[in-house]
RNA sequence: GGGCGUGUAGCUCAGCUUGGUAGAGCAACGGACUCUUAAUCCGUCGGUCGAGGGUUCAAAUCCCUUCACGCUCACCA
């Protein structure tokens, strides 16, 4: 039965058919342009890969994953995150982003600077990865054979680019200017056996310095098209699997013409190409640029890593994930994955088979494989903050609270809840809707006067007299019950009363939990500084 | 125009690959206590599975057609 179910999980169908076609040693491949900071949006392709490298490694293959930062690119535009750096980047436009200068001033380039957030993002979670710098390898000479193989099967890669693409490359490389650097401004006027001619000249917002010359392959001022270096490099790094945007997934567009590629040029089986969708807000695609897409080193403040591994998996490869992390989402997707890692342990939950197996093997991939045993308390996001927050933010509080409402067992993780409510705080103070929110007023608001007659403030103080330290929730509850009974008061003014003054609003959270926690002295001291 | 995805309960979605009685969470309603409060528990309500056709003993699921919505389409990577 579950071996039946398996067969629908994509990270499971990848495995399984790159197994079959390239047995069982793997490297798992991607790559992304350091023009901007690596956030959680474009994160989406080392995670997808990182479920068929785990998946290939719970099944007993050898399995590298492999990340190619792609630093040898050209310097298009300048992000909308670094405009207050515009006037000192516009004379590097067109150059490779290796070369430029950070503007922070804090790493050895721009692409180094950006570089880096992809590092200790990776680092922080937890995943190990080879990164491979495409300037590097091109200075390495790595390519140099496929410029030649391209040139040698000339007739046969441009009758590809036809077929598949619709229209002929009209060069193979692009020439990176000895004199100034500018790869966008270079205009290839002859390349006879191994000598490119070249002129670099300005086009739209990219200066050319007006050099005239001619450079070799093994001077390495060149880089081959997207098209024709995306096959190459799977090549020499053995790529087996390398996940793919769906922005690239067009007919005729760029996986189509690699895999040819792999077939006629190389003679050899291409790699297995998934095509995944984009992770968005209401539908949007994250952007670092909007604010939406925040810095993948930051996640972990927000949430557990894996619980976005997680939400990654358990979503269809080609689907768009939604991930709107300023609704109550956050709170469902937290609460779903702690269900899950339960579940995982042998918990119970209703749904069916189908569905729950599902999340088990998500959450089994999603998780690092110290962690798999780890129970979570079985405690919601929302019913977490508002004890939180009605003990007044204190964590050890809280927790013994729960402990004594028995929603802690014995074999429960404290570490793990501790980390979550960490999480979950922060996402109250920075994302979560208002509702979620509330603090104990230090003075009562103006608007109490109009809910505290005389006769309401004689109650409560006669009220909070009665009322223990030692008693239960519930003995509080029967007392202020009784007492409004004797004295003749309607439930409801008592309680909008009592949560005004605490609160500015006419109700929250369990009262007698509050008082509890705040002490009847603290409440008496409000009601008399009433005016 | 091409590619991909989505359309299932009031809301958010699972289930479709491999056809076999339509499934969760939240919301709503009722109860567990003579509880008009935002933590508990139990129960109830709730769906012509976008529409039409085909295959089949049997279709949310497979095939075809169609409608609506979303994303995407640079000699950028």
């Amino acid at each position: 039965m579950v071996e039946e179910l398996d067969e629908g999980f994509w990270a499971v169908q990848v495995a399984n058919e790159a197994t079959k076609t390239f047995g069982d040693t793997h490297v798992i491949c991607g790559g992304w342009s350091p023009s901007g900071s690596f956030h959680i949006g474009n994160a989406r392709e080392i995670i997808t890969g990182y479920a068929i490298h785990h998946q290939l490694l719970l099944q007993n293959s050898k399995s590298k994953l492999t990340f190619v930062i792609d630093d040898f690119d050209s310097f298009d535009r300048i992000p909308k995150t670094l405009k207050n750096f515009k006037d000192k980047l516009r004379p590097y436009l067109g150059k490779s982003i290796h070369m430029i200068p950070d503007p922070y001033g804090e790493e050895e380039s721009y692409a180094a600077n950006f570089t880096k957030t992809f590092v200790d993002a990776m680092e922080d979670w937890g995943l190990d990865i080879d990164i491979k710098s495409a300037y590097e390898m091109y200075q390495d000479g790595k390519y140099d054979k496929y410029l030649k193989t391209y040139l040698e099967k000339k007739d046969e890669v441009q009758k590809i680019m036809e077929e598949i693409a619709g229209n002929q490359l009209d060069s193979f490389v692009n020439v990176v200017c000895p004199n100034c650097g500018n790869l966008r401004t270079t205009v290839l006027l002859s390349f006879e056996n191994d000598v490119m001619e070249f002129v670099c000249e300005s086009k739209n917002q990219f200066k050319g310095c007006g050099y005239k010359g001619t450079t070799k392959i093994k001077d390495h001022h060149w880089k081959l098209k997207w098209r024709l270096d995306w096959p190459a490099r799977q090549n020499f790094l053995k790529v087996t699997v390398e996940p793919a945007g769906k922005d690239h997934s067009v007919a005729g567009g760029s996986i189509d013409t690699s895999l040819e590629i792999h077939r006629r040029i190389f003679n050899s089986p291409p790699p297995i190409m998934p095509r995944y969708g984009f992770i968005t807000m209401n539908g949007k695609k994250l952007s670092g640029s909007k604010g939406t897409g925040i810095p993948a080193k930051d996640l972990r403040k927000l949430l557990n890593p894996e619980c976005y591994f997680f939400l990654v998996f358990k979503n269809g490869l080609r689907k768009d994930v939604e991930f709107n992390y300023r609704s109550l989402d956050y709170a469902r997707l937290v609460d779903q994955f702690v269900m899950a890692r339960r579940y995982l342990n042998g918990y119970e939950y209703p749904g069916t088979e189908r569905q729950l197996e599902k999340l088990k093997l998500a959450v089994r991939l999603a998780l690092n494989d110290d962690h798999v045993s780890v129970i979570p308390p079985d405690i919601g996001i929302a019913e977490l903050l508002l004890v939180y927050q009605s003990s007044l933010r204190n964590v050890a509080l809280t927790i013994e609270k729960f402990r004594k409402m028995g929603k802690i067992t014995a074999e429960d993780s404290i570490d793990e809840l501790k980390e979550r409510l960490m999480q979950a705080e922060y996402w109250l103070d920075n994302y979560a809707p208002t509702s979620m929110k509330f603090e104990i007023l230090e003075t009562p608001p103006e608007i109490a006067k109009q809910y505290w007659t005389d006769e309401i403030k004689q109650y409560w103080i006669e009220c909070l007299h009665s009322i223990q330290p030692d008693m239960s929730p519930e003995d509080i509850t029967l007392v202020i019950r009784s007492k409004a009974k004797e004295m003749d008061l309607p439930i409801r003014s008592i309680y909008q009363a009592f949560y005004v003054l605490l609160l500015g609003k006419p109700a929250g959270p369990n009262a007698s939990q509050l008082i509890l926690t705040l002490g009847k002295d603290y409440i008496l001291s409000s009601i008399s500084k009433i005016e």
